[in-house]
DNA sequence: CTGCATCCGGTATGATACTG
DNA sequence: CAGTATCATACCGGATGCAG
């Protein structure tokens, strides 16, 4: 080998400030992104936050005019995760109503915090990318 | 109109439990999310908690072997947000580290949250799964 | 070592039409 | 009204090669 260099500093491990519980795996922030990280979860979450809603309504109020196609794959995987509680009525016209489990309104508080932290810094990150954007020149034909 | 069957009743507003402050557009979790969503920038907002790491050592701290590219990509985009602060050192073999901004250590705060949820109802989620799929049968050719 | 460009495939998202 | 099926598209993420 050629190493020379003395190498880099060995980096102290510092102090963890998250710690992974599960050895087994990773961080187990996977499982909650994995399933809030797609465009519609925590608007379904953040509106059955309020209460009950059937599939129209839930269509309706989400913002973003989300497809019926999405909404159903979404409540689908929501409520295979217990999350959402899916309630179907035989009724004529067919009625459908969703419900945040208990697991459900847990989280809740978490996107709120989220919410919140968002809300929050908006302001600078808005600025953060302004300012990024305006000393990172993208070479789109002018210099 | 021919609108029979009483119509449905009319579903009370029920008192919304995540207002959004924001009326211009829709809460701000999408901002959040958008960022936290795609699958490493929250695992190197977790490494970098735990101090500066060169671009390297973040490649190897974290789970599931990420790209040069895809680091490259999620650095950048934590960097433009001011989430992240990357300084590059003029030597000979280039050395570059990266840390996280008050703004990035705010966030942690919350991820930390994240994870601790994550931990706590993942029997819970993956119980609720392995049910789901069992009274889900996929018709993979079967009849 | 660090970073960027290009090609390529998988998945997520979406528009539309059709069924119960 | 609720949900499925199909097709098309956009973007994410990975592999590789090249450059400073």
């Amino acid at each position: 080998m050629s190493a020379g260099h003395t190498a880099v500093t060995t980096p102290a491990p510092d102090e963890p400030v998250i710690v992974c519980e599960t050895p087994q795996d990773e961080c187990g922030v996977r499982d909650v992104l994995d399933r809030l990280g797609d465009k519609w979860s925590v608007y379904v979450v953040v509106e059955l936050a309020s209460g009950i809603r059937r599939f129209k309504e839930l269509q309706r109020a989400i913002p973003g005019n989300i497809s019926q196609r999405m909404l159903t794959l979404t409540v689908r995987r929501l409520e295979r995760d217990g999350l959402v509680k899916r309630t179907v009525y035989a009724a004529v016209p067919p009625q459908v109503e969703y419900e945040l489990t208990e697991l459900g309104h847990s989280l809740t508080h978490l996107i709120k915090s989220l919410a919140d932290w968002s809300i929050a810094h908006r302001p600078a990150i808005a600025a953060s990318r302004t300012a990024w954007d305006a000393s990172h020149p993208k070479p789109t034909g002018g210099e």
